[in-house]
DNA sequence: TTGAGATGAGAAAAGCTTTTCTCACGGCAA
DNA sequence: TTGCCGTGAGAAAAGCTTTTCTCATCTCAA
C-alpha cells in the first residue's frame, strides 16, 4: 500500500544512522572521535593551524572527508561574525538588469563559499525595510543595492547599516562606492562604429532626457556626429521607435543612414519600422542598438549590432568590493564606470565577424 | 582634505557606541542588563513563553525595542536547526521563468521571516554541486528547484539530501512534491477562447513535440479544434512563426481563422508575418500566445491575448509547501498542476475587457 | 641525573539564543 | 508554627566551531 502523505525526513532526510542521530549532521566531534584526537585538534588540523605532528593532521582530514564532515557555517558565523552571505537588493522586477548583475556577483563570489539572498522590492519601501532587516538578522556580511537605472535610488535607507553597502546600477549615498556603465563611451563606440563604416547623417532615437543615461548617451552622439540632426527623445517603448521612424520619413529633407538607438525594443521597432516602409536595413540604414537584450537583440530581423553594458563583470566587481569590505580591506570610494563593449551582428553592415 | 580610501567601518557601520562595544551588535545580554533580568527572563518575555509578572514582561519588551535588540538569527538557528533560509537552484539563467516563481516564493515567506538564495547553474553538474553544499553549509531549511521545463531534471543529485526539496517547473525524483502548470487545460482555454469567438479553422504553430508541455498542448489543441490541421511543430523561435506562416499561406487550400502558438515568441512572428502578408490580426485571423511574457506580449502589435501559467503562484505554493516540510508538517507527495488562466488583449478581437 | 626547552595535544571559553531545571520566597492550610 | 504549593526568576546546558591557554611528555644539554 502506498503511503498517502510524506514528512520532511522522508522526502529528502539522507541515511546518515550510522553517524549522529541526535541533529543528522556531522560535526567535528565526529571527526574527533573517529579519528581519536580532541575537537580542538581537529579543528586545527582541518583548518591547517596549531601545531601538531604531520601524522595526526592527515589522518583528521581524511577521516573528515571519509565521514563526509562540513564545517557548519552557521556555528562559524556565529563565533567569526562572517555568515559568508551578502545580499542582492533590487526594484527590477523584470531582472532585465538585475539578473547580469546577480550572475556576476554570483560567480565570483560563490569561489569564496558566499551565498546570495536575492530580494526584490518593487519600489515598496516598507517591504524594503522588511528585508533588509531579515538580511541584517541572519548577518549578512554585507549588501550589494541594484536598481533600473543608476539616477535612481532604492526605497530604502542604506546609510547607517552596519555591514558594507555596494551600489551596482544604482544611484548611491554619497561617499559610497558605486559601478556604473560608462554611457559616453558605449554611446561613442556605436557612433564610430557607424561613422566607420561610412555613415554621415546619423540619427539618436533614444528614451526620456530625465535618465541620466540617456544624457550622457546623447552627449556622446553629439559630440561625434555633430548637431546635424535633433537627438528625438521619447519612451522606452516599441511603439516610439515606429513613431520616430514615422516622424523622420514622413518629413521633407534628406534622410539618415544610420540610426543608433537608446536601447534595443527602440531599435527592433525601427528596424521593423523601416522594413515595412521598404528601407533596407543595413543596405539603405544601419541601425545600433542599446543593451545587448539578447532575447530582443537576437531575435530582430536582421540582429541588432548592439552596445553592452557588461553588467556581469560589473556584478563581479560589486561582488568582489562588497567581500573585501567585508573583509576590512580598504576601498576607495567614488563612483567607477566599467567600458561598454559593441557587440557586432547584421543590423549595421560591414563585417560581422569584428 | 578629502580621504583617498574608507574601510567597512566607514562605509557602512552605524554608531552604536553607546552601546555594546564588543561586535557592535545588540545583544540579548544588553537587554536583560538594561531591563534588570536574567538572560533566561529576558529571552522568556520576549518569545512569550516561560512564567512571570506582566510587568516585567512589559518592561523587557519596551526596553528591547528601544535598545533596537534583534535576535541573532545564527545563533537561533544553531540551536533550533532552522535557518529560515532556503534555497532556490535553477539553471534558467534568463529568469523567463525562474523570476515569477522567484517572485512568488518571496512573498510567500518573507511573512515568515525566511530569505532566499538565488543559485543560477548552467546545466553545469560540478557547479550545482558546490552550490548545494554552500547552502547545506548554511543548514537551508529546505531548496526548491526549478528549470525551464518541467520534464528535464537539474543536472545534480536533490535525491538524499538532509534537506526537503520542492520541485517547481522542472522535474522532481520520484516521491518528491513538484509543482507544473497544468498546460492541457491552459491550451484549452485558448482554443475554446477561439472557438467562442467563431474561429472554426485553427492552427497550432508551436515547439518541440519533445517536450511534454508541447504535446499536452496538442492534445489539448486536438481535443477541441479536432484533425483539421496537422499540428506544427518547430522551434521556440520568432523564425519559426515567420517560417510556420509562409508554409501555412503559401500552400493551396482555405487558411487558418484562428492560430494557437505555443509560446508568446512564435505568436507575435506569426502576427508580424501576417501583417505583412496584410492579413489583418485580429480581424481576419485571431492569435493566441503562450506565456504571457509581458515584453513581448505587451509589445506586439496588437498585443497578445495569451495563455498565462500563473508561475507567481506556483513560487508560491512551492514555497509554502517547502515550509511546512521545513517544520515537520506532513505533506502529499506527487505532481500538482496548477491551473492557467487566459489574459485578453488584442490580438483575438473579441471583447478585450473580458 | 636533573632542569630547560620544544613539541604535540587537550581543556575551556567565546559567540548568542533558547529551554530545562532549580531555587527562593510568599501565602495558605493544618 | 510547620509544611506544602504556587509563583516568579535565575543558573546552566545545548547547539557547533575556533582560538587561546595550559599541560604533559620527550629530548637534549649541563
Amino acid at each position: 500500500m502506498r503511503k498517502a502523505f510524506l514528512t520532511a525526513n522522508e522526502v529528502g532526510r539522507g541515511h546518515l544512522e550510522n553517524q549522529r542521530v541526535r541533529s543528522g549532521r556531522v560535526t567535528i566531534h565526529d571527526v574527533a572521535a573517529a579519528a581519536g584526537v580532541s575537537i580542538s585538534t581537529a579543528s586545527k588540523a582541518l583548518n591547517n593551524t596549531g601545531r601538531m605532528g604531520d601524522d595526526t593532521r592527515e589522518r583528521v582530514k581524511r577521516v573528515a572527508t571519509e565521514i563526509g564532515f562540513r564545517p557548519n557555517a552557521l556555528a562559524k558565523g556565529l563565533l567569526s561574525n562572517r555568515s559568508f552571505t551578502i545580499g542582492l537588493l533590487t526594484n527590477d522586477t523584470y531582472g532585465r538588469f538585475t539578473l547580469p548583475v546577480m550572475a556576476g556577483i554570483t560567480e565570483a563570489l560563490v569561489d569564496h563559499g558566499v551565498s546570495v539572498f536575492l530580494c526584490t522590492i518593487e519600489d515598496d519601501p516598507a517591504l524594503g525595510k522588511v528585508h533588509v532587516d531579515a538580511m541584517l538578522d541572519k548577518s549578512v556580511d554585507g549588501i550589494i543595492a541594484s536598481g533600473k537605472r543608476i539616477d535612481r535610488r532604492l526605497p530604502v535607507d542604506l546609510s547607517n547599516l552596519p555591514v558594507p553597502v555596494v551600489y551596482a546600477f544604482t544611484e548611491g549615498t554619497p561617499g559610497s562606492v558605486a559601478f556604473c556603465a560608462d554611457d559616453f563611451q558605449g554611446a561613442a563606440l556605436a557612433v564610430e562604429w557607424l561613422m566607420g563604416l561610412g555613415r554621415r547623417r546619423i540619427a539618436h532615437v533614444t528614451g526620456p532626457e530625465s535618465f541620466f543615461s540617456v544624457r550622457e548617451r546623447a552627449r556622446a552622439y553629439r559630440s561625434l556626429a555633430g548637431d546635424v540632426l535633433p537627438v528625438m527623445y521619447g519612451t522606452w517603448s516599441e511603439a516610439w521607435g515606429h513613431e520616430a521612424v514615422a516622424k523622420i520619413w514622413d518629413a521633407p529633407g534628406s534622410k539618415p543612414d544610420g540610426i543608433f538607438c537608446g536601447n534595443d525594443q527602440i531599435a527592433r521597432a525601427v528596424v521593423d519600422a523601416l522594413r515595412e516602409r521598404g528601407v533596407r536595413v543595413p543596405q539603405d540604414v544601419s541601425v545600433v542598438g542599446f543593451d545587448n537584450w539578447e532575447i530582443v537583440a537576437a531575435q530582430t530581423r536582421p540582429p541588432l549590432t548592439t552596445v553592452d553594458m557588461n553588467l556581469k563583470a560589473l556584478g563581479r566587481e560589486a561582488g568582489l568590493t562588497v567581500l573585501a569590505l567585508a573583509e576590512g580591506r580598504a576601498v576607495e570610494p567614488g563612483i567607477r564606470t566599467l567600458p561598454c563593449e559593441l557587440v557586432v551582428r547584421q543590423s549595421c553592415g560591414g563585417n560581422p565577424d569584428h
